[in-house]
DNA sequence: CGAGTATGTGAGGGATCGTTCAGTTTCTGA
DNA sequence: TCAGAAACTGAACGATCCCTCACATACTCG
């Protein structure tokens, strides 16, 4: 193990049963104060006291701040790369515009399940460890959309890790001013329909002309 | 002057040439500190060792250490603002895709005068201060854009205001995860390409389908 | 039952941080 | 020239913060 991650990682397992529900108690109490006193008052103490335990028992399972903050984003990024690879293989040999609908819809909710956690853990994901994990989750989430968009049965891509990556990248910029606006259950239907719109109309862009677009305008008119 | 603005607003303007000097070598090794320690690690004291003052002087023009913060993320949106503004004014009238090409081009040459700097800004937006300043930012841009957009010469959008927020995002996403990446001259030219395709693909969607596409697909095929 | 292990507790050490303020230096304008 | 204003300095204070450690409690299993 590296020295970098030896920092980040988990101390311990839980094997009892209230071990775990300590465990679960820091996860969602970190959130919590996440959430309510944004990441720089987000301390162990303060984490530890609304989690209903004790500072030793945090350093218990992680060895230091960052350790759980890094382990809480873990666990939602992997729930929404999951969620990617599954609908990927899902679609594979399918219509690009059928591959759009699905991922967005997929991703959408994943990343909706809990706003008020997907909004706080922005800022984990600006620090040093979390810009790390966030790396690693969208090199997943990369090759998961790029192998669907290879098996596409309506249009070819030159570069698919290009095409995934920009893809991702238009889905998650949206979401993430979405998600600091108004309530998320109020346009939700229509934000998801504008989503797959933007998706679709890229990805179609490569059914008929594979090549660039827009630096000498002849096109339409 | 409301309370929270009165703790993030400067405290006083240079008057003198040697002050002004002070303030601007305190916005540059903010971003310095920044970019090399952290958001956790950019301390008073840090900054203004770097900076070859003293904490007194940093104290003189920002009550503190957060309005410091927000001065320098302001200086960096107020660019990238000025630039759409100025970008969607000249093209008013235009087809989309002259619209799509130089928005992209406009904004792309303003978030990457310094990729350092706003690589480093993304944690200071996510701190209490920064979002709001980054919320009265994107209405600044989102108006300007919708502004555009409802000019254009060879398509109609029903709500303007969200598909300039769905193309400002597009644009956005993709360029955080390509700060995060490689050095940014490496496939520069290549990145923009695929971004003014994005835009104006999903720009084009609407000269010919105003409805929504993709919920039950029975297009092209 | 009882020894050994897993888990929980929280006061306190050591370090750092943001901020103040009394005193010094530099500049300006009459 | 010189008095007042502007700018600069950095030691020190109070407030946290992260984390350790000695000890208490709960559980497991032979």
């Amino acid at each position: 193990m590296s020295t970098v991650a030896a920092l980040l990682t988990p101390r311990k397992s839980p094997v009892q049963a209230r071990s775990a529900v300590t465990v679960g108690a820091l996860h969602t109490a970190a959130i919590q104060v996440l959430v309510r006193e944004g990441l720089s008052r987000c301390t162990t103490t303060r984490i530890a006291e609304r989690a209903g335990t004790s500072i030793g028992s945090l350093y218990q399972y992680y060895p230091n701040r960052d350790a759980l903050l890094v382990a809480v984003l873990e666990r939602h990024l992997t729930g929404i790369s999951t969620a990617v690879e599954q609908v990927c293989r899902e679609q594979r040999g399918r219509r690009i515009d059928v591959m759009a609908a699905a991922l967005v819809r997929r991703f959408l909710a994943a990343k909706l399940r809990d706003p008020e956690e997907a909004k706080a853990l922005y800022a984990v994901a600006e620090e040093r460890g979390g810009v790390l994990l966030a790396a690693r989750m969208r090199e997943r989430t990369v090759a998961a959309v790029a192998a669907m968009l290879g098996s596409a049965s309506d249009a070819r891509f030159d570069d698919v890790c290009l095409v995934a990556t920009m893809a991702l990248g238009a889905m998650f910029g949206p979401t993430q001013t979405m998600l600091r606006g108004a309530a998320p259950s109020e346009s939700g239907a229509c934000f998801e329909r504008e989503l797959v719109l933007l998706v679709t109309a890229y990805w179609r862009a490569y059914q008929s002309a594979p090549d660039r677009v827009g630096d000498t305008p002849t096109g339409t008119a």
